[in-house]
DNA sequence: CCGTATACCTTGATAGTCTAGGTATCATCA
DNA sequence: TGATGATACCTAGACTATCAAGGTATACGG
């Protein structure tokens, strides 16, 4: 298969997942598939990006994981947003809002085609 | 400690630079500084970043570079965009905002005060 | 019983960015 | 005169996130 042009912006993925989890508990496979869900793949989450992601963040303290059982009765780790994941989620959107504002403005958020 | 945030999202510096270049040609420093100036320093172009990629998509075949004179009497390269650039600047601007709109999607377009 | 979906994990390669240096010229100002 | 800051280029090395590609195990449907 061609490029599937799914590939995440490099540094976004951090944001997407403390995003997904301030709607409540999720475990990793749900993380992901919620995200292509929820965006039609447009974005598509790699296991082998998502998991040392969930590491990354939980050993940082904004997430904390706990097993249990999925929807379907198979086990499942649970990761369920800190109160500092909860700030790093405001920061990373706010972040999010400028680079992508300062991003547009160049490129002509229109469309760009000026 | 905690990283400037001026940093660039990673994979966004060429649509950039080519975007920068549709203007007309430019040399590497003034990319840079037009990046910074038309930002207001939301995005911040640091050399280390700015030349690699430059040489990069020379090679690629996307920009061509010409020695010159700068406006200040100085030497300076000088880059255009080339045709398959601007075929590619295209493609990339259309993925900047499929991919953008469906983070903003996740993240809550509204929120830019959040 | 075999394929597919669910659910987790890891290793190794790749690639883009940043840090931190470097060269050289020119203008300004003390 | 000498120092400084801006202009303009370049590079090596480290870092780090992502991806590709493998793996384990269970459950369900055909």
């Amino acid at each position: 298969m061609t490029k599937p042009e799914t590939e995440l912006l490099q540094g976004t993925l951090d944001v997407l997942i403390l995003k997904t989890l301030a709607w409540g508990p999720r475990h990793g496979y749900g993380i992901a598939k919620w995200l292509e869900d929820t965006t039609d793949d447009a974005l598509i989450i790699e296991e082998g990006s998502l998991y040392p992601a969930l590491y990354r963040m939980e050993r940082k303290g904004w997430i904390e994981a706990e097993w249990g059982m999925s929807e379907l009765g198979r086990k499942a780790k649970f990761y369920a947003l800190t109160s500092p994941g909860r700030a790093r989620l405001r920061q990373e959107v706010a972040a999010w809002h400028r680079v992508s504002a300062a991003i547009g403005k160049v490129l002509g958020v229109g469309g760009g085609r000026a």
